[in-house]
DNA sequence: TCTGGGGTCCTAGGACCC
DNA sequence: TCTGGGGTCCTAGGACCC
């Protein structure tokens, strides 16, 4: 389908879990309130999920480590991540979501594509739709949300961000090359901190920048992600609003309070970690055959050591012998561990479980 | 700035097979 | 002793997303 015929839009929860903390404790209406890591009075390891705006006028910001939000704002209410709580919201939100759209793609927690294309006739009708999108979120789950409307996800996803909280920005196909044209290339979806920076080093920061620079070297610096950011500057994103398909992975890890190199103390939370992998493997009647193990060293240095099995299992024996086996590698008196992480992928169906099995 | 936790996808080299 | 081409799987690392 071309890119002048689709309507897409992208819903972006406003500040999620804080949003969520202040519905269920309206003492905190009005205050900085900043779910993570504990804070540890200052001495806490982690970092910030989420922050209201009250704390944004602080400087605080998510991803920021949670001693530094300490300094900022040390009289925010301070609060740790209830998992189990947002993903029940973010179930209903999605519910409701998920009506309005033909196609429809979640992305992550809080944030959702929808493909609206043969629901509405044109923006006007995409914008009038998007109005009854967020009155419906406010009205029963008492929660804002800012929606961008767009030609593609890529158009529509930055319009999201454009104008927040409780925002609607809506850019029409002949004005994606113009509205994108000013904003910095980091704004681009695939483009982080190291991407920014190589493209800040050949004198592009802006994503008219990028559009104006030769393909070829792109192509030639960046591989298929070269070719990828070229269309992108210019608005060009075909990809598909579809639901994600099944999981690949399950993993669990864990940064210690203090670096370690009590070999016991992670061997037995590798092994708790592992316990918890199997309950989630179990939940979803899944069988692997590769088992990863995740050591990150005081310096940050960060390895991981995987192990293909010869056979599909679904048993927590299996887990915790192979980790501990790739554990060994990792064991060095010399260096302390500061994080361990277990994971499990390379899936078989249960379908494919049965065929290997009659054979 | 002293950097969580749960994921996805890509790359590149090497093993192994036909 | 030298040696093609294609395909798939495994391993390790890294960038990115929320």
């Amino acid at each position: 389908m071309s890119d002048k015929k689709r309507i897409i839009l992208h819903v972006d929860m406003d500040h999620f879990f804080t949003a969520i903390e202040e519905r269920e404790h309206p003492e905190f209406k009005g205050k900085p309130v900043i779910v993570g890591a504990d804070p540890k009075e200052g001495k806490g390891r982690g970092v910030v999920s989420t922050c209201n705006y009250e704390a944004r006028k602080f400087g605080v910001r998510s991803g920021m480590p949670i001693s530094k939000a300490w300094k900022l704002c040390p009289q925010a209410v301070y609060l740790p991540v209830n998992y189990e709580l947002y993903t029940k919201v973010s179930e209903r939100v999605m519910e409701i979501l998920r009506k309005y759209a033909v196609k429809f793609e979640s992305w992550g927690i809080d944030e959702a594509f929808l493909d609206v294309t043969s629901k509405v006739k044109d923006y006007t009708e995409a914008e009038t739709l998007a109005r009854r999108i967020k009155e419906e979120i406010l009205e029963k789950e008492g929660l804002t949300c800012s929606i961008g409307i767009g030609p593609n996800k890529l158009a529509a996803k930055i319009a999201s961000d454009q104008q927040k909280p409780n925002g609607l920005t809506v850019v029409k196909p002949e004005e994606v090359e113009k509205f994108l044209e000013p904003l910095p290339v980091r704004k681009l979806l695939w483009v982080g901190r190291k991407t920014e920076q190589k493209l800040q080093a050949m004198g592009i920061k802006t994503i008219g920048d990028l559009a104006r620079y030769d393909p070829t070297v792109l192509a030639e610096t960046f591989g298929l992600m070269g070719k990828q950011l070229y269309l992108m500057a210019h608005g060009i994103d075909r990809s598909e609003v579809e639901e994600r398909s099944e999981i690949k992975s399950i993993s669990r890890e864990k940064t210690f309070d203090e670096d370690t190199n009590d070999f016991n103390l992670v061997a037995k939370t590798l092994d708790g970690l592992a316990e918890e992998v199997y309950r989630d493997v179990l939940r979803q009647n899944i069988y692997f055959k590769t088992v990863t193990v995740k050591v990150r060293y005081e310096n940050f240095e960060t390895h991981t050591h995987s192990k293909t099995l010869s056979f599909i299992t679904n048993r927590l024996d299996d887990l915790k012998k192979t980790a501990k086996e790739l554990l060994q590698a990792y064991l060095n008196p010399n260096v302390k561990i500061r994080l361990i992480g277990v994971r499990v992928s390379n899936f078989a169906s249960f379908e494919k479980q049965k065929t290997l099995v009659e054979i």
